[in-house]
DNA sequence: CTGTATCCCCGTGGATACTG
DNA sequence: CAGTATCCACGGGGATACAG
């Protein structure tokens, strides 16, 4: 058998989807992706991008992410530390998925939410 | 203040991302929802789909996405009871987002992933 | 065939306090 | 500024057994 025991965040290893899934999954990671994508950001800057994370959590899904290769965390030596986060090439390879994701919420938004016109 | 307890499914309520992060999270979400893409299934059928869901989880996530207006739940009265699942039109309009994330899963795996033939 | 009912594990995520 | 260190809650997911 192949598995005995699966990852726990790919269902399905050798599937497109778990492979992919597994890289964006995770509650704030499709958030951190997204912000992202416009440009390196640095740790504060992405704390404002997903204003409920914390910061253990922001952390951990940022290593975790750099792990897998998803993003670069850049120490600029000033004095007071400054860190950037930035894409990786497989990180870029990510975002058509996360672009249609935010379209179809957008879409979804739309319909059954409310304008709400705030 | 807007958040006290956020739903945990769903990390920005009013944010796209989070609108169909919110649907189509969840381990098996993704992989059912790609099922289903082909047109109606039946509970065993996706159990074949799924290696190695559970009965357990299957339900609880074929429970979930109907409540929430995702996929539709057909009992036909037969002998043995057979009970079909299909999309609604909700379910319809996750499926960009979901063929994305295949064609982005598809892409890695050509890369990173050696074809391993095992 | 299509589920329910339990019980349990464990990872994610959150709150708070502290540090170089 | 950019984290670490704890501690804790919750729920998803899994295994197994049983049921209409």
């Amino acid at each position: 058998m192949v598995l005995k025991v699966r990852p726990k965040v790919q269902a399905l290893p050798g599937c497109p989807m778990s492979k992919c899934m597994g890289l964006l999954g995770g509650l704030w990671t499709p958030e951190l992706l997204w912000a992202l994508s416009n440009g390196p950001r640095r740790f504060s800057e992405l704390r404002r991008d997903c204003p409920y994370i914390s910061a253990k959590v922001l952390t951990s899904r940022l290593r975790d992410l750099e792990q897998r290769g998803v993003l670069t965390r850049a120490v600029m030596p000033t004095s007071p530390p400054t860190v950037e986060y930035g894409l990786t090439a497989l990180g870029e390879d990510l975002l058509p998925a996360i672009r249609s994701i935010v379209e179809v919420g957008s879409r979804l938004l739309l319909k059954d939410g409310p304008p709400a016109t705030d």
